[in-house]
RNA sequence: GGGCUCGUAGUGAAGGGGUUAUCACGCCUCCCUGUCACGGAGGAGAUCGCCGGUUCAAAUCCGGUCGAGCCCGCCA
């Protein structure tokens, strides 16, 4: 018999079906007793009144693969307003062994239970409430894909697996190479560059590698992201108008379709600006507000301090209804080689997005000029002449139009749309200092 | 890399010098015909992370060690 979904049930009235699915809880109340199975489109009651049948569940335990046979009942006590009887029980694949986590109840997220989170990452997947953080977090990205391929950019795929550290800054993760030391991407940066050269719009989703002994609630040394890059950019509010607009997207869209699961994790309200143009505040500005309000001085500061982060982020919401803000023109001193300068003024023209307290983007515009490129480089101590700058320059050498982007963390923006504490907890199998399984 | 905090049945917690180491969920046995965190009776399950010290006596105090969490630095 073809397997019918347990959310099809309602509508089959009176008819004979198979369902087959996971036991996921079983009340057995003496003559009368109930089971709920789990399958992919959620869960489903069956009524078993026959002792023989229900025998055949005795010593199984929760997890155990299941084909019921019965016919659908309406009946408005049971879930979802219908349910099995008359059912015949087959056993697919028997589980014996106890469970060591329970997953028919809401799984700890507290931050001092997050390591046993992680070591029964198998089993609490299957739990439909932690279901919920996945299909959020990959319908977001859903989202995104559908945005940007709307506005003509090309997804692309770029290595992981490089020759050596070019970018500098983060701890690069080295490994061997047949015989020879590779190392893993920290970002696709040059690779996105270099394709603004042949498609103008990119982006990429994929996954990026920091060696970063960082212990902290929104670091991994494994993390997605989504990076952005735009040829033929006028200005860098381009850009910064660019990545507001699609988050601002993305995040209505989610909370419109996935309103009734955002509400059920506690997700906080969603605030969006009512004239759709994310605030922005300089460097500056942000240092000089915080100094008045809390009186420390983060004045000497080239970049904002976390509670900075979090002030100006409370700031946005309480004052501007806006979950996002930007926080843009950092001090020269703060630039990279390949970000474009404001040498008059003093800054990089690069922004940062904020979103309820935490980066999740950051939003340069990059230098674009070959010899600009070159000066800027031998500038931060780089040897102009190697190697692993050598593909790269080709595409400075031989013609980059004006272009600006951005690296974009998916998972601390899936943490902060559903409102959990720890980036962790919007991965399924997280890496970070300590952990490299499951 | 620096600082602070925490390790007690499978899971989540209480206890903070002398207890048979407590509770909830889960598990096992039995009772129960509308449960949905079902209910009731009984039962099993813990060398209190590990090593050492103080003490008549250590889960409890001290030192070390391993593991975890949080904050800072840095970043997405």
């Amino acid at each position: 018999m073809t397997r019918t979904l347990t959310r099809e049930l309602a509508s089959k009235q009176g008819e004979t079906v198979t369902v087959k699915g996971w036991l996921h809880k079983k009340r057995l109340l003496g003559g009368l007793n109930f089971i709920t199975v789990r399958d992919r489109s959620g869960l489903a009651q069956s009524l078993i009144d026959n002792k023989d049948e229900l025998e055949k569940l005795r010593g199984l335990q929760i997890g155990t693969v299941l084909s019921l046979t019965g016919t659908v009942v309406a009946d408005e006590r049971a879930p979802g307003g219908a349910e099995l009887h008359d059912v015949t029980v087959e056993v697919e694949v028997a589980v014996t062994d106890e469970p060591p986590i329970e997953i028919d109840k809401p799984i700890s997220h507290k931050p001092e239970n997050l390591d046993t989170l992680f070591e029964y990452r198998v089993l609490n997947i299957r739990n439909l409430q932690e279901q919920k953080i996945f299909k959020i977090r990959g319908d977001l990205t859903h989202y995104i894909r559908e945005h940007l391929r709307s506005r003509e950019f090309v997804e692309i795929d770029t290595p992981k697996l490089l020759a050596e550290a070019t970018e500098g800054g983060a701890e690069v993760f080295k490994l061997d190479y047949f015989g020879k030391t590779a190392t893993l991407a920290q970002s696709p940066q040059f690779y996105k560059q270099i394709m603004v050269g042949a498609f103008e719009r990119v982006f990429e989703i994929g996954h990026s590698y920091r060696a970063e002994p960082s212990a902290t609630t929104r670091h991994l040394t494994e993390l997605t992201m989504l990076d952005i890059e735009m040829g033929f950019v006028e200005s860098h509010d381009e850009v910064l108008d660019t990545v507001g607009d699609m988050t601002q997207a993305v995040l209505r869209r989610v909370y419109e379709e996935h309103a009734d699961d955002l509400k059920s994790l506690n997700a906080p309200e969603l605030k969006l600006p009512e004239d759709g143009k994310v605030p922005r505040f300089t460097i500056a500005e942000i240092h000089e507000m915080y100094t008045k309000a809390t009186k420390t001085d983060t004045t000497q500061e080239k970049d904002l301090i976390p509670d900075e982060e979090r002030w100006i982020s409370d700031h946005a919401r309480k004052e501007l209804g806006s979950d996002l803000v930007f926080a843009i023109e950092f001090p020269i001193e703060a630039g990279k080689f390949y970000h474009k300068m404001d040498r008059e003024r003093g800054v990089v023209m690069w922004g940062d997005l904020l979103f309820r307290g935490l980066e999740i983007a950051t939003c340069p515009l990059r230098e674009n000029d070959y010899e600009t490129m070159i000066q800027q480089m031998k500038n931060a101590g780089l040897d102009v002449s190697h190697e692993g700058f050598k593909y790269y320059l080709q595409a400075f050498k031989y013609g980059l139009p004006q272009h600006g982007g951005c690296g974009f963390g998916i998972d601390r923006l899936v943490e902060k749309t559903i409102g959990l504490n720890n980036v962790k907890e919007a991965v399924l199998f997280p890496r970070d200092i300590n952990r490299l399984t499951p």
